[in-house]
Formats: structure tokens, sequence, C-alpha cells
DNA sequence: ATCTATGCAAATTCTTTGCAACATG
DNA sequence: CATGTTGCAAAGAATTTGCATAGAT
């Protein structure tokens, strides 16, 4: 994990001087807290890890660095849909895995499916469409929740 | 398609006497104007559609209504990431289906998969989720845009 | 009558932007 | 030293909430 840390890095680097962006502390600090997490985490929660490893960077800065961090495919969006906030996550451990949300405690449990994913990809090409990414959510309630609501 | 919009509307009547809510002109001019949406639209989209038929709601109401309808499954949330709204669809022509966004120019593809939808079930079950509901997204570039990206 | 709904405007929340000071290539 | 970058505070956009009034059961 610790090469794929440093990859990560050099990737962002190599993605900076090819449009003629700067390197700067504040980049690469965001980078390594957003590896740093295991699973999903916001804005906030960025900046917070920053903080507590003695950074400090403006919101402006980390919303700024996400989108890039974003483009250059170091970070995806995760699962989207409780509140109002964007959850990332970082792209290590690349395993590409889906969400499945409980819609009354917000517990959050990941799985994954190669045969799902192939299966959409073929969806994609059917239509014409070049594959980039997906995204499958599925809601319901958590064991915890549903034997809780007798209400 | 008649009869279903019917059987919408009987189905919100039957759940706010349920739960001892009321019936009102606003409630049931939402539920009417967002049945007559074909495909996804988001909040305003119904308060401008409603000024159209002559209703005045106010943003408050459209949203508070919102909320009901989906509670009421007679919305769901649809797609999700293009911009920061949300776009909702009604149930009508119930089948569910999924989207396929082209990232470039946000063409939205929809589509259908049953049995996609039955290995999500199982795997809602095989955690102890009460399945609800779910979300299918594909994003990628539609054939116009990635011959259009010789850059 | 009672209790829920609505409209309005203010408040929130998340995110973006303008601008002056600053740092990098 | 020319540009891109940062922080700050203000601006925005979407959604929510408090409260007084109106309306449904």
């Amino acid at each position: 994990m610790k090469a794929a840390v440093e990859s990560a890095q050099t990737q962002l680097v190599k993605y900076l001087r090819e449009r003629g962006l700067k390197r700067t502390e504040e980049r690469m600090a965001v980078l390594r807290e957003a590896l740093a997490f295991d699973g999903h985490f916001e804005a906030e929660d960025l900046q917070v890890a920053l903080r507590r490893g003695g950074q400090r960077v403006s919101r402006a800065t980390i919303y700024r660095t996400i989108k890039l961090l974003l483009d250059a495919n170091l970070l995806r969006r995760s699962f989207s849909s409780v509140g109002k906030q964007t959850y990332y996550e970082n792209m290590l451990g690349s395993r590409q895995h889906e969400h499945l949300i409980c819609v009354r405690c917000g517990r959050v449990i990941e799985f994954t499916s190669d045969f799902l994913e192939e299966a959409l990809k073929k969806e994609a090409a059917a239509h014409g469409f070049e594959f980039k990414r997906l995204r499958i959510e599925i809601f319901g309630e958590c064991s915890t929740c549903s034997s809780a609501s007798l209400d």
C-alpha cells in the first residue's frame, strides 16, 4: 500500500506538470490525507484530518483540490445519497465496490461484484458508450433498524 | 396510463389518511404535476409546471411535498450526479430503469435490467437488509463525444 | 375545535468566487 | 519575475425551518 501511495503522488505531480499547474504543499497534503482514508469521507473530514496533522488548509483550497484530484482520477465520488454533502473515496485498493445503505440510520456496507461490473460495461458498450465508471447503490433498512421499527 | 395516475392519487390519499395527514390541494397538485413529467425533473421544474397550470405553491411546500411523495413511494430520486440539484422521477411506467450518463455532454440514456435488479435484491438480503430501492449509474462518454475528443 | 399545512422570510448547509498577498517554476 | 495558488470573506445555490395564519377533519 506504501507503493500505491507513492505512485499516486507521482501521478499527481505528473498531472500538475502536464498542465502547467504548480506542485504546492497544500495539494500534496490534501492528497496525502485523502489517501489515508480507508473508506469514504467528505470535504470537512479532509480539513479536520489536515488540521490534526498540523496543516492549516482553507476550505476553498480543499474544494479546489478535490476537484483536481477527481479529474486526475485519484479520487472518485462515493455513494451519493445521504444528506447533502458529497462523499469521496480514494482510488487506492482500487477494487471497485458498491454501497448498500440503510435509509434509517445511514449505515453503509460495501460489497463487490465482478459479475455486475461486467454486465454494466456491456450495457454501456451496447449503447456506444466508452465506459468510465459506475455506481450502484442499494437502499434498504438494515436488520437493526427494521426490527426497531415497531412503531 | 390514466388508470395509473388515478391509482397514484388514491395511493397518496391512503398514505395521508393512514398517518393523519391532510389531503390538501397543494399536495394533490404537486402529485398531479409530478406524474405529468415523463422523465426526470427537479424541484423548480415542479414549481414552474404548477404555476403554468395556474397553481401557486411555495417553494417550501414543494420541498415538503416531495419528501412526502418519496416516502409514499410515488417518486424516487433519479440519477444523482450532474450539478448540485436533486433530480426526481415519478414511479409511473413503474418499470425500474437505470441511467447511462455521458460525462461530457450530460446526455442520459435509460436502460432496464430485471436480472441486475434480482441480483441486487439478493445482495441486500444477504446482508440482512430489507430492500427498498436501488440506483445504478454508468458514466462514460457517448459516441458523439468520444469521437469529438481528438484533443 | 383541533391539529396539521401553508407561505414567507430568515436561516442553514455545502460549495464557489473575487481579490489581494504569496509561492512556485 | 510571470503565473498560478492560497486564504479570507462574501456570494451563491439548494433546501430547511420558525412562526403566524389558513385550512382540513
